[in-house]
This record gives structure tokens, C-alpha cells and sequence, in this order.
DNA sequence: GTGAAAGCGCTAACAG
DNA sequence: CTGTTAGCGCTTTCAC
């Protein structure tokens, strides 16, 4: 495309060069350079002159060339497992706009589920030009992470754990446990899960901690944990809306609280709960996890876990890193805090078991 | 960080380079090129040979290097105004598994609203790292499409109209008038319309020429546009819920049907008419426009958009205009069918205007 | 504080 | 079909 070996002896009415700019300020390319980018010494008044010549002439650095000679690309790269599903388009949001404010381009990776998975944990590490990346909800075995580490690119897991990076994420031990304690508190003793699958073992790690707060509380509260009460959706509104419907639907074994791992699911469940003509939160109290805007419309209670929050503090960290300061891998949690509204009371009629 | 002016004399423990293929393999650096790139002629023996040696430096080509020599970056820039709203990860997803499957980057460029819009606009020229650029529901004034081209980067438009570009989108218009026929054809007489809003001028013009639609069709079928049945909506399932309750819970002046520019609003529209104790679609028609998954659970009637398609589809048009094949700008319709769901039928109680 | 110059790692004429 | 070689445009020593 560039002509290597023919002298450029025409005018350049391409995109002027550091060069170009160069000549029009009467100093050094190596001037230009410290000037525009800050690094380095340069009197207030050379770099008064670069900087109109630059304005005049339109002067934009080259990215390829500068990382090239500089081995710094200004560019991370985020793998996320989808990027059509809240958590992780208001985690993208985050990241996104915390980027730009630092001025650093974002390469997107999406999985796809599986799909895409290898592939892109392959182009991560080869292709050279990111500075670092994040990653939501990524599980990585010992080999992909070391893989990852020799590559030399830094790295910061968002919302599960990623062994020898940092971490940004809520503890979902904790907000399972919390969530079920507060409909235990309001006299609840029926209570059911509404939990995610596991998808290929790979993703939502989270799932399983909330459950298992769950069951922790119950347990501790002396409660019993009926199997049938256990349900596994696919994150999604409509699926757990159909779950929600069968298990609500008989009525001689029935909770009368769930507690869904996500408000779109909790908004699912108490949509069915309506078309069984159950009142919530009467008949059935329901709480979630995420404060999803949907909620509002529910009168969901929930508690918010800060998604987007994460993937900003996810960013900062990263910084961190790529600036040499802390550059020891931490866990951050992020606190998660209840929103209280209508969908969780005191059970109608309360059963004993 | 490289150490330009010192000759590299340790032995490369560093990341290979093309030239530690070439010797391994014993040719040159550019047949080393030409057989991992594909371009150009190279014996199948010395292929073999290179692809070996590659294989077993674990060589894997800079791209910064490879983009500064070549000019192209195989890297593609996406812009919208949203990435955590269903038509705009949608679309995003379609994007990213088609830009994946043609081994392109791709660089994410979120607005936020309008947010960052001058920045990106800014950056998308003039740092030179992009092949091309997909902008969603973008609004370009003549200036800014002037820069972007003479910038000499492709582009194309989905879900909107983007002047001397290829644009990607269904026809609002006629959907909109199909929505509100579908609703004429039933029976229905006094329909609402709930559409988006513009914020700031810039994006959603399909929401216009949505309404737009509903109102050619109404007129055409001799029926009345109230003006307070033309609400306005952020788009959000929330804000759709509280403005149709407002709506609805007036029995004297109420419509029988409403027509939503979106399935998320349309839902909303659906749960305030359950709240106010009214039946659908017995006293209350609704229709959306999306095919959002959560419209399954509402047993809502729409027409499918196909977002995902469209973003495939822009990338399948991106990457012609980027070989050279059909360069000219084209406008494609894709498109969108009926999902006839529950929440349609004939009016309960067909009043007479 | 400033300039000269040597690369960063790869691609693409061009000549053979 | 292959090697030589001149850059792509910028950053960063090093010496002044």
C-alpha cells in the first residue's frame, strides 16, 4: 500500500507526519515527540510552537508506529461471555466509559458462551496489541492462566475468582445469605432458590455461591431445603417465568418466598405468580440480586450489587497495574446493598412445616 | 522499552520475530511473510517448512509492526449510543460473531447518549487504527460525515439513515404501519401510540418514522389521533409501565389497544394494564416491535426485527466494501415479520368514536 | 533543552 | 518462486 523504496518526494497531501510537523515548528522530530506526548523535557516555547504547528496541520500520531517504537498500544482488550445480557452490558458500560475517560482504545471479546471461547483466549495472547485486559466472569484453567501471565499481559478477573490476577467482585456468599435471611426474618420457613445454570462449567461461579448462601441460611435457621424447591434457569425472564409457573402452580406444595439469583429471573417468577392469581407479596414474597431496572416496574426488592460500579473499579485497577504502582494482585470486593420495595412482606398465612 | 541504538546480540528469549522463522526455516523474511500471510507465491515445500518453524517458535506476527508495513489493521471500529439496551447488544452481538469469524479486532465505541460522542468522533479519524467503522443508530451531520470519509475509512449504518454510506436497516415506516393495521384489522378503534424519545436529536430516528407509520395508518383507516394517546417513553420497560398506567387509569378516555415502538416498552404497557386490574388483550390490545425475548413471557404479539441479522449483515457489507467488491453505497431493507402472540385480539367492548 | 540516528517488526516493490 | 532492501511513522537513547 505505502510505496517501501520510493522515495516520498510529492507534496504530502496525505496525513501529515511527525515530520511534517516537525519542519513547520523548526525542530527536531525528537522535539515533537516529547512535546505532543509529554514525556520528556521541552521549553514552554518550543512546545508552544509544536503544538500550533501540530493544530495547523491536523497532526495525529500514528498509533501502529507509536506502539511499535514504543511497545505501549493504549489498548485493552475485555472478554465477557456475552454481551447481549445485563450483568455484563452495564459491567461493558463501565468499563467502557472508564477507558475512554483514560483515554485507552477497548478491543471486544466476546465469547459467545463457548463458542468463541478458545479462539479468543488464543488471539488474546498472540496478537500484541493489547496492554492488558479484563475479564467478567471468566474461569481459567492453570494452563490458560499461565499462558496469559508469560504473555505478559496483566490481567483483572471481574465477578469470580481468577487465580494470580486481581478481582473485582461482590461476594455472592454473603448476598445469598443475606437475602435469604431477610425473607427468613419476615417469617418465611417455605423458601425456594431460583439459581442460574452453569454453562459449560465455565461461567457464573456466582450462581453457585448464592446458592449456597442460601443454603447456609437456611440451614443455620434450622429450615429445611426441599430439593423440588431447588430451580435452575437460564438467567433469562422467560425461562424462569416458566419455572416459577410450574413449581407455584400446585398448590399443595408451595414456598411462599423465592429468592432469585438475578431480578430478571425474580421479575420472571413474579409475573408467574400473577397469571396463578397469587398476590406478591401476600401470597408470595420474591427477592433478587442485581437492581436491574425491570425491578422498578415489579416493585422488586433487591439487593443491588453495582455492576457497572465493577466494571469501573475493574479499570482502575488495571491502571494500577500498567502505571507499576500495587502491582500486587488484590481482591476487591464491592459492597452489595439492599433496595427494599413491595415484592417481599410478611407470608399471608404462614405454614408451618 | 525497546532499546533502539543497541543492536539485539542476546539470544531472543523475547517474543520471536519473522527473522528467527526465517532462519530456522532457512529463507528469507519475506518468503517467512508471504506463506503465513497467504499473499504471494511460495513453494509448498518452503511452506511447510516456514509453518513448522513457526509453529515451533510460537511465532505470532505483530500486529502493530504488520499494520505500520501494510497500512491495514484488520481491526474494526463499532459506535453506539448504548451498549446495555437489548437493540444495541443485540445488534453487537451479531457484529462481534461475524467480525470473529472473519478474524477481524474489534474496537468498541460506546456514547453514552451523547456523552462521548465528539470524542469518539474525534479519535475514530484521526488515531489511524481502524479499517472501517459500523456506527448504530448514529446521526451524522454533513461535517462529520465529510471528515469520516475523506478520512478514507469505509462505514456503514445500521437501524438508520447515514448519508453516502451503506446503511443496514428495516423500514420503520412500513412497520410501523403494519403494527397499527394489525390493530385496525382486529377491530380496534381507539389505539395509543408509546414511542422513544429523540434524546438530544441525535440517535433513534427509527422511532419517528415509527409513529409516523401508525399515524399514516390510522388516518388512512379514518381514525382519530389523540393527542394524548401519543406518549413518549425513555424506552425503558420502567418508564413505558409508568406512562401507560398513567394512561390507562383514566376509564373515561381509554384506548383499547396500544402499539409500542419497542417490546421492552410494549411489556411495560402490558404490566401496568394487569396492575390497573384490566385483562389482555380482553380490554387492552398490545403490540411491540423487536422480538425481545422477554415478549415471550408477556405472550406478546410483535414483529421480529431481527437485530442480530442486521448486525450481521453489516459486517457482511462492511467487509465487501473493504475487498473492493460493490464499493457503491447501498441502503438494505432487511426484513421484519409478525409474532402473533396473546396479547392481540378483538376488542371486548368495541366502542364508537 | 535539543538533535541525530538507530531501531521497533513487518511488508512489498523490484530484480532475479 | 525467492531474496534484497527500503521504508511504514514514531520513540528513545546518547551526546551535546
Amino acid at each position: 500500500m505505502a510505496a517501501p523504496g520510493r522515495p516520498r518526494d510529492d507534496i504530502p497531501v496525505n496525513p501529515p507526519r511527525l515530520q511534517d510537523v516537525a519542519a513547520r515548528a523548526g525542530v527536531s522530530t525528537a522535539t515533537v515527540s516529547r512535546a505532543l506526548s509529554g514525556n520528556g523535557q521541552v521549553s514552554p516555547r518550543a512546545r508552544a510552537r509544536v503544538q500550533q504547528a501540530a493544530q495547523e496541520l491536523g497532526f495525529v500520531v500514528s498509533y501502529h508506529a507509536s506502539s511499535l517504537a514504543s511497545g505501549r498500544s493504549r489498548n485493552i482488550g475485555v472478554a465477557l461471555p456475552y454481551v447481549d445480557r445485563w450483568y455484563f452490558s452495564t459491567v461493558l458500560e463501565g468499563v467502557a466509559g472508564a477507558l475512554m475517560e483514560a483515554g485507552y482504545d477497548l478491543s471486544l471479546y466476546n465469547f459467545e458462551g463457548d463458542r468463541y471461547r478458545e479462539t479468543v483466549l488464543t488471539d488474546f495472547l498472540l496478537r500484541k496489541r493489547l496492554d492488558a485486559a479484563v475479564a467478567v466472569s471468566l474461569q481459567l484453567d492453570p494452563a490458560e492462566t499461565e499462558q496469559l501471565f508469560s504473555a505478559g499481559i496483566p490481567l483483572v478477573g471481574v465477578g469470580g475468582p481468577l487465580v494470580g490476577a486481581s478481582t473485582i467482585s461482590i461476594d455472592d456468599l454473603d448476598v445469598g445469605r443475606r437475602a435469604t435471611e431477610h425473607l427468613i426474618g419476615l417469617g418465611h420457613r417455605r423458601i425456594a432458590h431460583l439459581g442460574g445454570a452453569e454453562e459449560g462449567r465455565r461461567y457464573f461461579p456466582m450462581s453457585n455461591d448464592r446458592r449456597t448462601g442460601y443454603e447456609q441460611a437456611m440451614t443455620k435457621a434450622g429450615l429445611p431445603i426441599e430439593p423440588t424447591w431447588s430451580l435452575i434457569a437460564d438467567y433469562t425472564f422467560t425461562d424462569a417465568y416458566q419455572r416459577a409457573k410450574n413449581l407455584l402452580a400446585d398448590p399443595t406444595d408451595r414456598p411462599t418466598a423465592i429468592f432469585a439469583a438475578s431480578d430478571e429471573m425474580a421479575a420472571g417468577a413474579i409475573l408467574a405468580a400473577r397469571d396463578l392469581e397469587l398476590t406478591v407479596p401476600g401470597d408470595l414474597s420474591v427477592i433478587g440480586i442485581d437492581a436491574h431496572p425491570i425491578g422498578e416496574a415489579f416493585g422488586l426488592t433487591t439487593i443491588d450489587q453495582h455492576a457497572r460500579q465493577q466494571g469501573v473499579h475493574a479499570i482502575r485497577r488495571l491502571l494500577q497495574h500498567l502505571t507499576g504502582q500495587n502491582t500486587e494482585p488484590t481482591n476487591e470486593i464491592v459492597p452489595a446493598n439492599f433496595v427494599v420495595r413491595s415484592s417481599t412482606g410478611t407470608p399471608a398465612n404462614p405454614t408451618a412445616i
